[in-house]
DNA sequence: GATGAATGAGTGTTCATTCAT
DNA sequence: TATGAATGAACACTCATTCAT
């Protein structure tokens, strides 16, 4: 019981928030750069220890780079669950689903820009990550039960396949985080402009539900 | 009549299509691998000439990285200028031009993969092109055109910014290609199989449709 | 007491070397062909590490240059202020430090050379290098100081600003070394000749003295 | 007489011409970064003609650089010979010679630079230019013709050699324009102001005679 | 004589990674 | 665990020079 290395130790504990600091420090840089363009030197330099604990911990870049890209699908499964919607009539909860993705990617560009970046590398590295594929289906099944209850309701029509209901919020979702700057660029529009954010999220809820809703 | 020297010369032909085969790699290199990943030394070895060239026709790497974006830029503009959709009636008009657009992203991945690093870099390439940014406007006119007709007519509901819509046709579009790899890890997938293709085709048309329609 | 890596540790005294060794390897390399004329490659050959290591502890070729600027400097004004001439009568103290001012050219060519090719370069790095300028001020207070003795004992006139003495002094020791080849070339005389060199330290010494003593 | 490439004809001017504009622009650029800081597409650009042009008339860099030192040599030993100042009574004609001497370095900064420069690539190419040597003797045989006349009327001290007074005085004088940028920075003098440039002037006339003068 | 296009060898610099203490 | 020092392979870029017309 007295060991000094226990799960509970000071030590341990200690690592731990090194180890997470880290994660933090690396999260931020990649999703700002990319895995290309981020680093080891910086990131290091921005962590509260040095480069030679990355390698320590996560052996390297790359390895530090999936264990960042692993802890980001994490958290949004994590808040995808945590909602209650099942409780909701599956209209509400279509509108609530809708709103609540679309609000994670803005809240959360850094999963969105590393999402991006991970596509941009042919999606490589996320195969090499245990454990986030299984994590998805989960979301799956909720779109699926709501779409069945609303279609027994009669408020939905049937045919969606839950997977494209998924493509097509995240599709919304994701492109007004992705091509900001883009957008900004060729057309002078604002994506992170609170006013311009309220206007789209309602567009949003009301395009998926004008596609789902029975006629 | 007898110039041995004019902008038609042999010489000066070989010189533009150095240039042009240059560009073509370039593309290929910097869509594959994005700007901080791709290659000089590769970009140059996959060419007809030589990296020296590279230097002397485009200058280094960022602004060779500009050349290939705005070509980009002109040739999708240049498309969505060709097609003649005014001519059609306001609901066959969008029809057509979601669909165009989803094909146009999807024939085109360098594009869109281009567009994704662009957003990596926070935009900055594309604000020194000089020459993208007056383009986008026809695209966002011929739109409004056809809302315009559409609302007249009575089978568009009033009130849809055309700036809106494009973001939603492009939105929907944009996803197919650009999350193509987190996508099928992730859900089993593959936005590329020609029959999923056929399918999300007539569904991204079908909600944009919804969307605009009166009801 | 029993640091085990205070600033005398080991390693860190084997850095200091790595250090010192680059700087000579540095001096010589820029001395013998200039700023431009000098390759990295060559002088991380030449040293004790690597081509690494020089950008590890200077940055660049232009900071290591600049190092090199600031030692050669910092070197030639401890000698002058370690000699103690001000407890000799004016005739011989002036005597004194215009023969050690041409020796210490003579015996420092890489002196005579960095500043040669630092004006090459329109001063444009001296100006970069933080605490040379202040150094040079004693020794114009040393000659000053001497000038006034000799005034009041009157064996030297008034009138002799002591920034032009050092010019003058500087300037008929500098030449002799920073104008060896081509003086050779077009006269046939070889500064560097023993013979050659004691004869002209008392040329020089008695010109100097000759304008500043009174008649 | 109506040969069309006669040493006369409109070509072999132009040809002239060509080649004098072609060493202008070397001369400026050589003498103001040296041999290895100057650019050959740089000296081009600011030439009439092209890189070609260089290479066609010249050979290479070096030979270019060799061509531009010769014409510098020439240029200051025909002024030389130009001024009579053996006319004059021996101490006019040395004070005519110093100041002479000092304005022509003043003057002429190129030539002082592009001298400092072969200095710095320790005259390996001044010794490939043919013609430099010879013309260098009458300098020392128009000072010693004067110091003889001089010490025959009891003016000058005898035993004075005319290599070592034109030493002196061509010190005295260079270093007034070679050390100009190392000396504002570290005094706070601009030797290029026209007062000090006044005042430096005379303080060197009476310097080197007061050196050979009788007491 | 004249021009733009092309070239290979080099030149300064950066990177992820490992070593010694 | 922790740190500064060290490394080699790669990387973007430049240069004097030559070729084809």
């Amino acid at each position: 019981m007295a060991t000094t290395r226990g799960a509970g130790s000071k030590r341990s504990q200690e690592a731990a928030e090194t180890r997470e600091n880290i994660l933090d420090v690396a999260m931020r840089e990649f999703a700002d750069k990319g895995l290309a363009g981020a680093r080891i030197d910086e990131i290091a330099e921005k962590t509260n220890s040095s480069k030679r604990m990355i390698y320590y911990y996560f052996g390297g870049k790359d390895e530090l780079y999936r264990a960042v890209l692993e802890r980001a699908y994490e958290r949004i499964r994590r808040q995808e669950q945590a909602a209650q919607f099942e409780t909701l009539e599956p209209v509400e909860a279509l509108r609530a689903i809708v709103g609540h993705n679309f609000d994670y990617h803005f809240e959360h560009p850094e999963f969105v820009r590393l999402v991006m970046n991970e596509n941009v590398h042919h999606g490589e590295h996320i195969a090499q990550v245990a454990g986030i594929k299984g994590r998805n289906q989960s979301v799956i099944a909720q779109l699926g039960a709501i779409l069945d209850k609303g279609v027994a309701k009669g408020v939905f029509r049937p045919g969606i396949d839950p997977v494209d209901l998924h493509t097509t919020i995240s599709a919304l979702s994701f492109y007004n985080v992705s091509n900001r700057h883009t957008f900004l660029h060729n057309f002078g529009i604002d994506f992170a402009d609170p006013a311009y954010r309220a206007k789209r999220r309602e567009q949003i809820v009301q395009a998926v539900l004008g596609w789902v809703q029975a006629r």
